[in-house]
Parts: C-alpha cells; sequence; structure tokens
DNA sequence: CTATTTTTGTACCAATCATTACAAAACACA
DNA sequence: TGTGTTTTGTAATGATTGGTACAAAAATAG
C-alpha cells in the first residue's frame, strides 16, 4: 500500500466515539470533544467517516446490532435461553454507577432522536424491535417446548421485554441502586414463567 | 403601574417554550425556536425569565409539577383512587400519535440531563420520585383498607408504575399503537391488584 | 533520490449558538 | 404636553458549531 499509513483505526474511533455519544446523546456531543476523545484531528475524522458526525453515530450505533448478533448465537447455543434472557436482565444491576447513569444508548436515541433526525431515530428503533424478535422466537420456542407454560403470546411477552428493558434504562437513573434496581426486574420478569 | 404594557404573559410563554421543549429536548431547542414559538423576541424572553435559557426550562419542568398537584387533590376525593391511576395510565393509549412521540417531558428529560446539566437533571427526577411517593401513599392506604390484597409492600408497586411509566414512555415511540400500549399497559398493571 | 499517494494536523469557513446592549415604543403620572 | 419607567424589537456580542481546504508528513514504488 502507498501513501501515509494509517494510524486510526476505524473500529476504535468508533468505540470511543460510542462512548462519548452513549453518555451525551447525539446533539450534545460537539465534533471537538469527539476530537479529542478519539485523538483524531478534525481532518482524519471527515477522512475516515466520510458522512461526519451523523456517520459516526450511524456506526457507534451499528456496533450494538453486532453485540445483538453475539448475543442471538450466544441463545442459540444454550439450552436454557430463558433463563440466559433473564440473566442478562438481571446482570444490569451489578454494573457500576457510571453504567446506570448512561443507560442504553438505543433507548437513548429513541427518546433523543423523535424530532431531531427520523433516520437516526428509526435506526435505533429497529435494533429494539430486531431485539423483540429474537426474544419471541425464543419465548415461542420455549413455549412449544412447555419450559415456558403461560398462555400469553410470545410477542406479547417479548414486547413486555422490550417494555422493561426502557424503564430501566430510566429508573436507574433515578435509583442507581442494586437492590432496588433486581427487586423491579424480578418483579416483571415473573410474567415470563 | 408605569412604564410600557406587558404583552407576554409568563405562564402563556411557559406553556408554548414547554411544547417545544417537550418535543426537541433542552439542548437541541434554540433560543431562535423559541423566540418564534413564543413570539416574543429575545429581549421579552430575558427580561420575563432572567434566567434564560435555562430558567425557561426550569419553568416548563415546574409546570409539570403543578399539574402532579392537581391529580393529587383528584386522587384524594376519589373513593377508588386506584382506578384512577390505572385509568390515568390507560388514557395513553388513547393519545395523538404526535403525543406518542413527545412522551412524556421529565422521563425525557432524565435521559437527556445525566451528563449535562445535573440539576436540570435532578429537577426532573425530583418530580417522578415525588409522583412515586403519591403512589406509595394511595397505594398502601388502599391495601390497609383492603382493596388491594397483593402483599406485595406498597413502595415496590409504585416503584413498578414509575418503572412502567418509563417504558411506555419509549415504547409508545416504537409502536405508537393503540392496541399494543393497552395490550402492554393491561398486562403490567395487573401486577396491582 | 524522486515521484506518487494517502493520512494527518491545523487553520479556516460560514452558520448558529446563548446572551447582552440599547434605542424606540408604550404606557402612567404630572 | 412633557417626564419617568418599563417593555419591546433589533442589532450586535463573542463563543462554538459542524464541516472544509490544504500543506506538511509519511509511507511506497520506481
Amino acid at each position: 500500500m502507498k501513501g501515509r499509513p494509517t494510524v486510526f483505526k476505524n473500529e476504535e474511533m468508533v468505540l470511543k466515539a460510542q462512548e462519548l455519544f452513549w453518555e451525551k446523546g447525539y446533539t450534545a456531543t460537539s465534533l471537538s470533544e469527539l476530537s479529542a476523545r478519539t485523538g483524531a484531528g478534525a481532518g482524519s475524522l471527515y477522512n475516515t467517516f466520510k458522512g461526519g458526525k451523523k456517520e459516526l453515530f450511524k456506526k457507534s450505533l451499528y456496533q450494538r446490532k453486532v453485540d445483538l448478533e453475539d448475543f442471538k448465537t450466544l441463545l442459540e447455543k444454550s439450552d436454557n435461553p430463558i433463563e440466559l434472557i433473564k440473566a442478562f436482565f438481571l446482570s444490569v444491576v451489578t454494573e457500576s454507577k457510571k453504567s446506570h447513569f448512561k443507560g442504553c444508548i438505543i433507548a437513548n436515541t429513541i427518546v433523543e432522536m423523535t424530532f431531531i433526525d427520523e433516520e437516526l431515530g428509526n435506526n435505533a428503533i429497529d435494533i429494539l424491535k430486531e431485539t423483540e424478535k429474537l426474544y419471541t422466537t425464543t419465548i415461542l420456542s420455549e413455549q412449544k417446548r412447555g419450559y415456558i407454560k403461560s398462555q400469553i403470546p410470545a410477542t406479547v411477552l417479548a414486547r413486555h421485554l422490550i417494555t422493561l428493558w426502557c424503564g430501566i434504562n430510566t429508573l436507574r437513573r433515578i435509583y442507581p441502586d442494586k437492590d432496588i434496581l433486581k427487586q423491579q426486574i424480578e418483579l416483571q420478569l415473573q410474567i415470563i414463567k
């Protein structure tokens, strides 16, 4: 390869940028902050991400879609995927206080973007919908296996998990408290039985 | 009174500003937009609200605290306050699509403000906590009256309602759909019985 | 060593941001 | 009608925004 070597790796920058977007949201995060956090100057930022700030944010969201795929394969391998999902929800409880305040970047984006940027908002919505779909198929399959006795439709139960996720996303900022969060999550996970 | 008469009434301006903040959040709402929406120039805005944009936002939040007080007196007068609370949650279902996209200004603010402005974030958190307190006393009183059989502590049930509220606040943007929202809210209100 | 190619850092761009300064406007009182 | 007082609309404030231009830097290829 010819030319000056690339020192700023695409994926590293996305992760650094994601951190910042996750904390402050899209609008409140400035390019100078992104530049400072990633260590890359404006030149490198725009050379790597042709679409500028918005493209960088898109990539940050997409990163979560990749994480979802990882979770999907994990569920498929498991012989008790429902317990895995419940464990995932409960794992939130023991996270750091800062993680509580950051919440979920997808849920945050849905709230922030509605009247700001429809495309970015829909990107986030799509990811949550895909997560819901994963829950639905998992629950449906476990209902057929008889591991879930509840006759409530799998779609409704899955959507309940999404609602819980979004609820906890805000509650953990009000109460970044292990016991309270555990109490609430366990109460609502009882519906999946 | 001496001097040029005040044409822009304090409360009217707060309500107009609240609309805009509600839609776009604090950061993304500019003073020029606020000026356009309220009809008042920058001069009047800063003359009426000495603290500028932030003060105007505070007043917008405080407006919801007033609404909460109204609901409180309504509950105190009712002989079936639990049904009133449940009806309140279900009333969300029939709201306009735009209302769904706007969500709850308090919950929105909690999500937006965490790493942006601690004071404004705490203002919003306080209002939700006060709402929770109202739910707690209501549920506790109805438990004593025997109208609620559940032995789950009133504090936990009240907090469940707050979690539900925050969850629906995001879900309604993903699914601004009457049937889906009704389904989810009813499912979760079953816990209060 | 030279030419070519790509990335990088910096200086710069116009636009917008929240806020302030201030003069004209609109009233009360005399 | 004139004086004092307050509000209003507008023009300017400096700071910051997202984005661009471009030359220096750093590599390869010949």
